[in-house]
DNA sequence: GTCTATATAATGATAGAC
DNA sequence: GTCTATCATTATATAGAC
């Protein structure tokens, strides 16, 4: 592996463990066996590499196809594709926890993460109406409590590992398993 | 006002715009107007000072009187709650902005913000039952059910202004009363 | 209680040898 | 590309005068 995605890989590893604010380029590069020098032959400062871990998670968001495209989807597809969706989350759950603060010291950062996020919630939007296309679920009539729902649904998606670690309960598969329950009780009453 | 105030105070003011990390002691002491070793004097490092506010804000929470005593409550009583909420949340919203990062460096601090959280919990599992006795919601009988709508519900309530500042939006009265409608729409299908 | 001065350590970052 | 050595800057924290 090289040194640069040795470095990316550690600083992933321990920005996930101990915050982005405890964890320092000099650590960086002790953790992944480098000198600081090296470092910072690779990158210009501990912003460009989180620049740069936020240009992966990117692009796991765009390349990322959740639904089979061999059949009509069923409300369970809707299930393992929220699952996915923690499944990225908690792999880059520095980002996520820490969202606001790092989005606002860096407008590169900003901009991007928020194009991308932005496709994904109109992604999320064309999902919704799949299944309703598909006879999964039946979207309420009037569009601006089917924005609300899914304005519910994606606040969910999105903060609900953080909400579990807050209460101080391990994240595993069950604990994702309750989150994808919330989504589904929120839409229970709109079921086909 | 005492320099013990000024220090709180405008750590809480920096701390809200640039998130803890950036905000040093001297910072503080310089905004406050008063010298680092006088900070010293007052508080033994930031960590005390981090944990002083949360103790405020936990007496926020637990001093808070949300329903009025004299009436049976109506459904409008409910919004006001949570529009109090997220005023509250609001007032203190670095701590809530990097609630997993400030809670995992200091374990007094999570066992105290922590209990009264969970007391806020409870009294919010009192409040909805108030209202389902005052025949201004009808809980499902399902205990299950109700107990993720309640989730969903504290999960809005607590997110909701990050998820705002996150998709770049100010945070006013109209944001917070869509937060209000997006809760209202949870409980929709039960209300009576 | 409040200040100035200062010690100590950590962090960010660069230069130059290999 | 990678290292060692180094440095300027900042942050934390304390001592001692007033």
């Amino acid at each position: 592996m090289s040194a640069r995605e040795k470095i990316l890989d550690t600083a992933l590893k321990l920005f996930n463990d101990k915050g982005t604010a405890a964890v320092s380029t000099n650590h960086i590069a002790e953790a992944a066996g480098i000198s600081p020098g090296n470092l910072y032959y690779h990158f210009r400062n501990k912003e460009e590499i989180i620049r740069e871990l936020f240009q992966r998670l990117n692009t796991t968001w765009e390349t990322y196809q959740p639904l089979p495209q061999d059949r009509a989807p069923i409300i369970n597809d809707l299930e393992a594709v929220i699952k996915s969706n923690y499944q990225i989350i908690w792999q880059y759950r520095f980002a996520y926890r820490e969202l606001v603060a790092l989005l606002r010291q860096d407008a590169e950062l900003r901009a991007n993460f928020l194009a991308v996020r932005q496709r994904g919630y109109e992604g999320f939007h064309q999902l919704l109406h799949t299944f309703s296309d598909a006879g999964a679920i039946r979207l309420p009539d009037d569009p601006q409590i089917a924005n609300e729902l899914q304005e519910i649904c994606w606040l969910i998606s999105e903060f609900w590992l953080t909400s579990l670690e807050v209460n101080g309960r391990k994240v595993n598969e069950a604990e994702m398993q309750r989150g994808v329950n919330l989504i589904r009780r929120v839409i229970q009453p709109y079921l086909a």
